[in-house]
DNA sequence: CACGGCTTTTACGAACTTTTGAAACAGGTT
DNA sequence: AACCTGTTTCAAAAGTTCGTAAAAGCCGTG
């Protein structure tokens, strides 16, 4: 996840870039605000830490000019002096946050992955799905087949939210990878395999001779069939 | 839908009656407590948003007040920026929710809709709800279970009525901290998780067992099971 | 200003999950 | 049948997250 960190200061713009770096996201930076706009151009960050003094175009300005642009790219501002923030251009600006300095490592990781959560589409998921008889219930990392319950992890309801996404779909490891495991992630290994055969263990009611999720040889795996379905 | 404002700062006031508006809220606003309170009277709002500092009667008086003739309709605190929210005594008046100055338009505008999602289906319990057994009566600080008495604190009783409003959902940690803690609150530590031991100790027949606040593996608590128990 | 009662942080073991490497296995080809 | 390729399984290593006791920090009281 890219975001830009706009601040003029060296050591506060480094340290939030290791900051946020260091729990995997992707930082851009800019001295000033001009750089600022560039970077914004270029990258299209998903989110943006703007320090309000900089020389040349301040920070109010670079959030006035990305709004005209883009009215929901979260924007959180960083501030010197406490006593300058005005709530008014809070509202105004678009704003989604502000952040005193100095501010501590982990106050700018909570407040950024607030505004994150905020933000992120209000796309409420429904409330559960089905894969060949067996009720995923998402929100509550869990799922019932023939009433009983299956506790999931996080990760395990990722692997079956894909494989109803596109059911029928051989769905080829790769992808599985990038949507479960997130994108620059590439366990070369049996890791995949590991979690699908722990998943059939669970889920399956014969885990040999898998229903739910079927393997398709040097692609990957698929839930349900095609046309024509039928186990017999 | 009204609204009421109440805060002594008229740039606070106006530029959150024009965010309010433009969202097609009808905003009503007070320069003091005293004004709050005649405006609630005359109004009869849906939804108050208090400073809590201001001239004459403070935030947490009016609350107090408003609560004495109307303990269900939703009270969201303002709070400037120098000032400690005292999220205890908030929860104790039946606040729903906390806002810092300054914030953006869109952090105010989602959690008065958050707070208003939270009120409209199950308005403020009558006097308890029921979460597996035990019985919690969240105005005396307190629960029953098998005819004994549990003395709870404010923040205890938070969390159970996060639980219980998402009953069978997995609730992130971090929105306990959200919600039963408040902003500007980033613990690095395990205070959460001594609060559910504490509490589990308390309210559990077998607190190595937990029945009513089970957990949920790198998410966080969850208690009661699956919602819609059968798509039978 | 010490004391008692809370709450929060620290510290660390226990429990659990994920990853990995090795080896067995299966399907399809030659 | 021998081979090649990709999959499954196993067991153990690594890595996380959780629970809790104990220490530290706070606050109002006497």
């Amino acid at each position: 996840m890219k975001v830009l960190v706009a601040d003029d200061d060296p050591v506060t713009r480094e340290s939030v870039q290791a900051a946020l770096e260091a729990e995997g996201f992707a930082a851009v930076t800019a001295r000033d605000g001009d750089e600022a706009l560039e970077q914004w151009r270029i990258h299209r960050p998903r989110l943006l830490c703007l320090d309000i003094m900089m020389p040349g175009t301040n920070g109010y300005e670079v959030c006035r000019r990305i709004r005209a642009e883009d009215d929901q790219v979260p924007i959180l501002f960083l501030s010197a002096k406490s006593e300058e923030i005005d709530v008014v251009v809070g509202l105004e600006l678009g704003a989604d946050d502000f952040i005193r300095k100095p501010f501590g490592k982990r106050e700018i990781l909570a407040r950024l992955r607030a505004v994150l959560r905020r933000a992120a589409p209000a796309r409420r998921e429904r409330k559960c799905f089905e894969l060949a008889g067996l009720t995923v219930y998402p929100a509550e990392l869990a799922a019932e087949r023939d009433g009983s319950n299956i506790d999931l992890s996080p990760r395990e309801v990722a692997i079956l939210q894909l494989l109803h996404e596109r059911v029928g779909e051989a769905v080829p490891r790769h992808d599985f990878l990038d949507r479960c495991w997130g994108l620059d992630y590439y366990p070369d290994s049996r890791t995949l395999d590991q979690h699908i055969s722990k998943l059939r263990k669970r889920i399956e009611i014969d885990p040999e001779n898998p229903v739910i999720i079927t393997t398709v040889r040097s692609v990957g795996y698929r839930s349900g069939t095609l046309r024509g379905p039928r186990p017999s």
